[in-house]
DNA sequence: CTGTATATTCAGTTTGTACTGAAAGGACAG
DNA sequence: CTGTCCTTTCAGTACAAACTGAATATACAG
């Protein structure tokens, strides 16, 4: 792995590109990449290296990868540097990232919300439609909540049945 | 609108919050947040003023929102100034921003994960493992763009039966 | 036309996040 | 214990994105 190929270059600027778009660090998106696409693990100082990186950028990096749970250190026998690994399971990875993002998110921007509703003042101008507004918006994010419920607890075969029972359902209504 | 409730500073501070965790500008989710909650349409130079921005600043983010499609301009008689209102249908809302987000970032991943896919280099060692994590990868944005299409044509009621229809799934699942 | 009100653009500045390298902190072989 | 190898922490720095305010463009009333 010392030397990227033309393809682990494009896929790992691309994949960095992309965690910039959603909140995500761009190194800390690369490493993953090049974790992913690494037949082995990969000592710290490795991916230093190819990444051009420094050391401690990859320490903080791998960390924060850790606690989103798709890295995990393993030991290599006769080498006492820790080596990292990727989760390979694309939909189990997106999986833990989206529970915790809903977590960090999601959740609060509900509790938000249900603060908001309670502490909407009735005296005030215009509090009805305040009230309407954010409960239109609380709504949307319980039924996003629910979605997700669902989703955490279907195995991944069950939602491509879904998906294909969603086809049915939209031709029928468009025969109606 | 001059003066903000406590309520609307409460939800304009964590929507700008949430903006900047999703790589959206702090500014730009704040003015639709405020824009939102307004009964009325606002001219820029009061959001400027009631965000403390500058009147440039809320020239451009304005932009965005238009560009996303959930703020127009309308016009007021007797006013020469544009006024601006956000779209009030949450579930409209999101399905724009996500639609988009969709074309901006999805669509080029796949692109890249097919153009990878076609350019491994079959005489480069681990040729086989590159393409069978690229695959893998490819596979899941493949099933996201499907279950897209689907939402994207399922009236919002459609969505809600589906999601009870999950439910009956699960528990039957687990009773087997 | 001219003058005024409004909107946009843009060069320069600010700000916050990411990153570095040096120092400190572990772990372990000998 | 001691020295070596490796990891983590952290103060300072670099950099990119966001923001400002002045300059410019645009629209329109008179």
């Amino acid at each position: 792995m010392a030397e990227l190929t033309g393809v682990q270059k494009q896929y790992i600027l691309h994949w960095g590109e992309m965690g910039t778009r959603w909140g995500i660090n761009r190194t800390v998106a690369q490493i993953h990449a090049l974790l992913y696409l690494s037949p082995k693990a990969l000592p710290a100082e490795e991916i230093a290296e190819t990444l051009s990186v420094a050391r401690s950028n990859v320490s903080t990096s791998i960390r924060e990868l850790e606690t989103w749970g798709i890295v995990r250190a393993v030991h290599v026998l006769g080498d006492r540097r820790e080596h990292y690994e990727s989760m390979k399971d694309v939909w189990e990875m997106f999986r833990l990232v989206i529970e915790q993002r809903k977590r960090r998110e999601i959740d609060p921007t509900r509790e938000m919300l249900r603060r908001c509703l309670a502490d909407v003042d009735p005296k005030e101008a215009g509090a009805d439609y305040t009230r309407e507004r954010l409960g239109a918006m609380a709504g949307f994010f319980e039924a996003v909540t629910e979605l997700h419920d669902q989703m955490k607890q279907l195995p991944t075969g069950t939602v491509r049945k879904l998906l294909r029972m969603g086809t049915k359902m939209r031709k029928k209504a468009r025969r109606d």
